[in-house]
DNA sequence: ACTTGGCATATTGTATACAAAATGCAAGTG
DNA sequence: CACTTGCATTTTGTATACAATATGCCAAGT
């Protein structure tokens, strides 16, 4: 459950066809409720279609697609309810994440995570985007790997990757990304004093400010993307 | 992501496999730890490789069970530090489900819930502990789908399963029940009270209550558990 | 002109054949 | 006698052929 026991590799041609599918999906190479052309995509990926098709079945899993019986595959499109219902449970998991972290967090921890801060702060100076999207992950990341619960990793990487997709399409104006950077300060103090509750309440006011900037830009792109991407 | 647009029907020969694999192995027809010949299932199940494999897929995502490369899978043998770590996130989402429910809970889901509470008090009187259990999970889903979170309901079954078979296992006691149904009907009361925190607090107590009950039988049982099924 | 039925095509679903990898056993060697 | 090495067997992984289902088009009828 953990996979802290597989013995040396996981790859497989199923898993390494999900992790370009992944990819393509998140990055926006596949567009949302675009239909999946088995034999297209064979080709393209160089696979056959039973791996092809347990490939499907993997992210079907993890909701990055849907699968039509007789239909075939497409991109899952999100609506803005399940975007709203995404975050609603991220905010939870991550506000669990956070009283767990404070149960277990060492000094060294500390440090690590001040030093992904200040490397956020710089990229955030420099007004460097894709740098700060990478910092901000691996600071959630970090925090979900110290509170040390399989599960919850597991469950939130999962949750992750559905909403990944969407933040790289959110545009983050000035004053909301000063904000979050100052929320990210907040909870590595929080952290250092070591209180859970207030960790937690930053941790599900930030993720309800992503939330809404995510919905807001959703709301003004909707017929851009509820249009687009069909073949 | 919620199911609400699907057309009409969700069956498929994969789906169906899944499904008898999963009852399977929730009530122990394939015990923790069993690896499972392809081909042998294939007989067992009436289908060929390639669907089951695909069910293989789901379950495997699902948590069910673990697939090894070019080592085939096996029932999932999950470790007391598993369970822990499952309960503390299910407290988690039924403490949200809960807040959630308060406010959107209508008069009517709370007769509904109320006269499912009658049913699990006479299940309870009349020591029936299968139609206990299923009462149990019948309210605990009732609250999950007045919750109204598609995100969380799906998290929530995906876990459920994973744990459903545990708890199948484990020997609740007479305290215990007792206790369990007495915070049942707490929790209708927090509800039609509208008291989210309530609701909340009173929801992951039972949860964790369970959690412990689970963790003592697991302990008692671990020999048995970790020694048995690999033919 | 619009709908409806049926046919042709394309696409998905399933079974199976073949390839590759792992497992177990036996024989040989230190 | 323990350990290793190679072979035979079993089991999993992948490709592909065949079947079933859906899709789109065209024609015929209302």
């Amino acid at each position: 459950m953990d996979g802290s026991s597989f013995p040396i590799a996981r790859s497989s041609l199923p898993e390494a066809a999900a992790e370009r599918l992944r990819t393509l999906i998140i990055e926006g190479g596949l567009q949302p409720g675009a239909k999946l052309n088995e034999r297209e995509l064979c080709e393209r990926l160089g696979v056959s279609r039973t791996p092809l098709r347990e490939a499907f079945r993997m992210l079907a899993a993890d909701g990055l697609l849907v699968q039509l019986p007789n239909r075939g595959a497409q991109v899952v499109a999100l609506s803005p309810d399940d975007v709203r219902d995404g975050f609603e449970v991220m905010a939870a998991l991550e506000g669990l994440a956070g009283e767990l972290a404070v149960a277990r967090v060492t000094d060294g921890d500390i440090v690590h995570l001040r030093a992904l801060q200040a490397e956020m702060e710089a990229a955030h100076a420099q007004h460097d985007l894709p740098a700060y999207y990478r910092i901000n992950r691996a600071i959630h990341d970090r925090l979900n790997a110290i509170a040390g619960n399989a599960v919850l990793g597991q469950t939130y990487r999962m949750l992750n990757a559905r909403l990944h997709a969407l933040r790289f399409r959110s545009n983050l104006n000035r004053a909301k990304w000063d904000q979050a950077v100052a929320e990210h300060r907040s909870m590595i103090a929080a952290l250092a004093a070591r209180d859970g509750a207030a960790l937690r309440d930053l941790l599900i006011r930030h993720l309800r400010a992503k939330q809404q900037a995510v919905l807001a830009t959703m709301n003004n792109q909707d017929s851009e993307i509820l249009e687009g991407g069909n073949e």
